[in-house]
RNA sequence: CGGAGUGUAGCGCAGCUUGGUAGCGCAUCUGGUUUGGGACCAGAGGGUCGGGGGUUCGAAUCCCUCCACUCCGACCA
């Protein structure tokens, strides 16, 4: 491609409105422009990207046995109102409607057409497992788009949708599947991690994540020092401490605090460490047949967190997780939220596995300005049942039993799950069986945001000078540049000569072929665009017959013997 | 949806407090001089000052209202 037909967009200037990395770079080096809050338009160098993503996709896809097909983005409600998510999905469903008055949505998500498409097609067990995937725009509008391709309202997915008669069957494409995704990242080129995940409300067996590692992730990832192990922090399990609780040493006093009502606080006042007092969380109930919900008290640790995730999995707990209004508190227990703690508390209490096994500890006394020290379990209160309640911390000991988790934090670019038969029973897709009888299949659902990872791959590959492509979805592997072409006849000669050589070659070439156009213009813009190798001709390498040749990556150019070049490139690119 | 903020040339911004007919840098175009890391000189084009309404002789500026976008939070496969 020669650069004076092609649209390099550059900004020297960062637009005020972006703050993710990739945001910025994106736009600086004129891979996207924003139309509108969450839109995006792909110029053509963005595009070059986000295609060659989807192609390493869809060969790993088709690889794997997946086939491929395409769906409308606009969607019969119809077809949402049978599997009964017209209803349940909130306002992220932008719903529209045609000119006879008929509803549709724009599709954030394919189940219901695969489905329907799928209970028409397939009839036998014989034509199963069958694997379908697509490539295609999704639109959800999202509450609060941000960081530009990040977390746009309409984006690029593959989604795949797998069919089978058994569970097991299911988990054999499963496991091709995670296999497909693991080849995927590694050939992109991408750190990443596949995490264990929360299966939500859908429930099934089990449900991965595949996270680019990079700081301005927005989740957090729990790894094994030990062993392959990673789960998102909303799952990881907090192992029960080992060993037994300590005797008790203190007998349990009452001490004034008045004005004390955080852990800070009392831990600064009382000169107790954070470990040694407990934190006492009122939460909601679910709701009973009057629609009246009761109290719950959740402890952790003063210095946990409790895991919103793994106290909405208690069935005595509301979900979503609501905190117990403070005025409520005052009135029902007798004290503020500050003052709170197990001893005597007259309502469903858990307390975390760490909490159990402290002894001599300090919580709220239930009596506005004062806590209890000493406290012990089983002499001074009975205790409480025993749950997983806190978030995981750096240092604790791997649930796998192997090494402690460290925390990263992660931007989740895939995930794969299995369905069961949510979808297949309430729109009755099924195939008759070995004999003869009707089975409803089972389902299993992957899914990749393509035109995230392309985010994801610059925030995790960048530098003051711009984006540095991972070699395998470069917009262009080499760039050829020259110095004072339009004075120089040989410089002129070679340039063209390179590129046509390089094309014929099969590389991908970015000439910055522009008349006058300044060396530091051309540098700088290729280093904003991410392209991997450049060679730069002028007259005093050509004098020696050399060109000098730097990767994106090197801090160092080297120059190259003209007559090595063609082989030297093969081994610093291959092709 | 709660809180905060911003809308003035393609991009980044000043002007607004104290009303007087719109400016700077970059980019663009023309000519010239330059050219081994984002050049210089001279000139030029480009604006319903987010929209509507009001106050005023006069509104980018003051008032009302609507809209868009961004940030923090809540939410989210």
């Amino acid at each position: 491609m020669r650069a004076s037909r092609f649209l390099i967009a550059t900004l020297k200037q960062t637009p005020s409105d972006a703050v993710a990395v990739s945001h910025q770079l994106m736009l600086r080096a004129g891979m996207v422009r924003q139309l509108a809050s969450g839109l995006y338009t792909w110029l053509p160098l963005g595009l070059r990207v986000l295609r060659k993503v989807e192609n390493i996709v869809r060969e790993e896809m088709d690889a794997a046995d997946a086939q491929e097909v395409l769906m409308p983005v606009v969607q019969p409600a119809e077809l949402w109102q049978e599997s009964g998510r017209w209803e349940q999905y909130g306002p992220e469903l932008l719903r529209i409607t045609d000119r006879h008055e008929n509803p549709f949505c724009l599709g954030p998500t394919h189940e219901e057409v695969i489905t329907d498409l799928i209970r028409n097609e397939l009839k036998s067990y014989k034509q199963l497992p069958a694997n379908f995937y697509q490539i295609q725009t999704k639109f959800r509008d999202e509450v609060r788009p941000r960081f530009g391709i990040m977390r746009s309202r309409e984006f690029t997915m593959k989604d795949a949708y797998s069919f089978h008669l058994h569970q097991s069957c299911l988990q054999d494409t499963y496991d091709r599947m995670h296999t497909a995704y693991c080849n995927i990242f590694d050939r992109i080129g991408l750190d990443y991690r596949p995490v264990l995940a929360d299966t939500g409300s859908i429930g099934g067996s089990s449900s991965h994540e595949f996270h680019v590692l990079a700081d301005s992730g927005e989740d957090d990832i729990a790894f094994s020092s030990g062993s392959d192990y990673a789960a998102n922090v909303e799952l990881a399990e907090a192992v029960a401490p080992t060993g037994e609780r300590t005797t008790a040493t203190q007998e349990m006093a009452e001490v004034a605090t008045p004005g004390q009502h955080t852990i800070e606080d009392v831990s600064n006042n009382l000169k107790i460490a954070k470990s040694q007092l407990v934190k006492t969380l009122i939460v909601l109930a679910p709701e009973d047949e009057d629609g009246n919900q009761g109290l719950v008290a959740l402890i952790v640790r003063g210095d946990h967190e409790l895991n919103e995730v793994k106290a909405e999995k208690l069935e005595q707990v509301a979900s979503p997780l609501t905190m117990a209004p403070a005025e409520r508190i005052k009135s029902e227990l007798g004290c503020g939220i500050g003052s709170l703690g197990p001893v005597g508390l007259a309502i469903p209490t858990f307390i975390d596995r760490s909490v159990a096994h402290l002894s001599d500890f300090a919580c709220g006394a239930n009596k506005e300005g004062y806590h209890l020290t000493g406290v012990n379990w089983e002499r001074d209160l009975p205790i409480p049942t025993i749950a997983d309640l806190r978030n995981v911390v750096v240092g604790d000991p791997s649930p796998c039993g192997e090494g402690t988790l460290e925390i990263k934090r992660g931007i989740e670019v895939g995930h794969i799950f299995q369905l069961g038969t949510k979808y297949s029973e309430a729109m009755r897709a099924s195939v008759l069986d070995e004999n003869g009888k009707e089975q409803v299949m089972t389902m299993g659902c992957y899914g990749i945001g393509v035109s995230r990872v392309v985010a994801a791959a610059i925030e995790q590959n960048y530098d003051d000078n711009g984006i540095i492509w991972p070699e395998a979805i470069a917009p262009f592997q080499v760039a050829v540049i020259p110095i004072n072409m339009h004075k120089s006849d040989a410089v002129r000669a070679k340039c063209e000569e390179l590129y046509e050589t390089l094309v014929n070659r099969g590389y991908e070439v970015l000439f910055m072929d522009e008349e006058k156009a300044r060396l530091g213009v051309m540098l700088a813009d290729t280093e904003l665009m991410g392209i991997p190798h450049r060679i730069v001709v002028g007259d005093r390498g050509l004098e020696s017959g050399t060109l000098e040749f730097k990767s994106r990556r090197d801090s160092e150019k080297q120059d190259i013997p003209e007559t090595e070049l063609m082989s030297f490139l093969e081994t610093q690119i291959g092709v």
